[in-house]
DNA sequence: TGCATACATGCATTTTAGTGCATATATTTA
DNA sequence: TAAATATATGCACTAAAATGCATGTATGCA
């Protein structure tokens, strides 16, 4: 009950709860500065952000040196339940527009792994707009 | 989107999501003094809960005199999504013990309205008894 | 018209939570 | 071992929300 309660109080957060829809709908792992860069809050806020939506054990960390990789924790029953219904529930635009900017931070991987931290949003959109064109 | 947040932020109160439980796991429409009896709170808590509830667009209501009948808004197709999942979503004991009492309460209905009011526990209890064996 | 009853709400108090900055931790690499 | 970098967090400040009581409103009925 108090869990209930507690992954509903972690949602009712706009941030958190559009960062639990980036890996609802990307269906992949993340690293803070890939949520930071999709959801453009600095990285004090996407860290918390995270840290308090795996607090409520809606997320799984694993660790590959410094960069931390963070997904959706399916080994609760409960939270299959959930996911699937945010997946079609979470249809705003605000949603739609971190996706967008997200599928274009993924571009920057390399063997799918994060290989670009915390730089300048005008850098970032340089590295991408070259990645494109290649 | 903010409408999100705000639907979600209304559930994460414990209090109000078992109002919403009941609604949903019942599936008929109730007063004030009904969701108050089933779940052991004063009058002025059930009042409060169910008029945040409604105003979060998830509750409409309709009045008989002095009696006022609050039921799911099921006009609004993405409430739909939301009750579908609450139901099979909560599962805890806690809203099996107020579904529970809301059942036999609603054993004191006639002509399935609302006929009874505030009253100490203890006559609810021996009024129920007496229904039940009859 | 006055009382009883079903429900709503204003208010004071306390608790809790969000925000942003600065800084800490941990790991890699030179 | 020092610098760089990815991530975490303590702290001060502000804002919001829960709680409980007392009282208000509206309707029905004697």
């Amino acid at each position: 009950m108090e869990q209930i309660s507690y992954i509903l109080k972690t949602l009712s957060d706009e941030t958190r709860l559009r960062v639990v829809n980036l890996f609802v709908k990307s269906k992949t792992n993340l690293c803070v500065c890939e949520v930071m860069d999709a959801l453009k809050i600095p990285q004090y806020a996407a860290s918390k952000a995270i840290n308090q939506i795996k607090k409520a054990n809606l997320l799984v960390s694993s660790k590959e040196g410094t960069w931390i990789y963070y997904g959706l924790n399916k080994e609760i029953k409960q939270n299959n339940t959930l996911f699937s219904f945010l997946e079609i529930f979470l249809t705003d635009k605000v949603f739609s527009e971190d996706e967008a900017r997200l599928n274009k931070r993924l571009l920057l991987r390399e063997k799918n792994r994060c290989v670009v931290g915390i730089i300048p949003e005008s850098d970032l959109l340089k590295m991408i707009r070259q990645k494109v064109k290649a």
